[in-house]
DNA sequence: CGGCATCCGGGGTGATACTG
DNA sequence: CAGTATCACCCCGGATGCCG
């Protein structure tokens, strides 16, 4: 039993087919930062724009700010913005993405302790060609 | 409490430093088709090249195999091959990743239940624009 | 400080054809 | 059936410049 039957219910038949709703919340959920953002926000403590440029390391302004969009537009994250100078925004997680949130902490713990493991396995093997 | 210690003990100040061999892996399994793949095997009956196809739908040739030697080197899948004609090859999770899988599933369900309702929202902010 | 608009280059992706 | 090879394209994503 590694299948729930939530998910048999939902997709008797094929995972997902292409046009199912769920491969666009799985595409955004499992983006490359839409996955870190997520993350840092699961804490949650409310973060700054320019905290979470530096919790996602290596994220562009640009794709910040889509995956912030991306996001707040699926109900997952909610932006506070503070109309003062210097502007003061405060994103944090909605109660449904503090739902998602504790769904994907548990992958991330695995990942976090294997990783090491398994990059080790293909570096190996990269090494063995 | 909605980051587990592993994560903090793991990555204390910046949940993934961009180097970081977590960022690797997470890449692999929160792959567009990768998620799909674990997800299709994760009923633990080893599926066929073809079927896999059909499973996931919409991947093209090339992304599978690609997926399938990504997921092969990282451990997480096996790949059998009988020799025979025409030629038979099954896919099956390997031990670990199985007990990934096992991680994925419940925010697959979560997904899979949320997800027309944050499309939905998301069709009516659009239409509300 | 917290964005958004624009440009643009490279590589990820898919379609097609071919093979063991 | 289960892939590999090749190629053309498109779009992701970075860099830059500007605004509230």
């Amino acid at each position: 039993m590694t299948v729930s039957n939530t998910l048999r219910r939902h997709f008797p038949d094929g995972i997902f087919a292409s046009d199912c709703p769920s491969r666009v919340v799985l595409d955004h959920v499992t983006s490359k930062w839409g996955t870190l953002v997520i993350l840092a926000l699961a804490e949650g403590k409310p973060l700054r724009w320019s905290e979470l440029r530096r919790r996602a390391e290596g994220v562009s302004e640009k794709m910040l700010a889509q995956t912030l969009r991306m996001l707040e537009a699926d109900g997952l994250v909610d932006r506070v913005a503070r109309p003062v100078v210097p502007p003061h925004v405060e994103y944090s997680l909605t109660a449904r993405g503090a739902r998602l949130a504790e769904r994907m902490v548990p992958l991330m713990d695995w990942i976090a302790e294997h990783a090491p493991a398994i990059v080790g396995d293909a570096g190996e093997a990269a090494a063995r060609r």
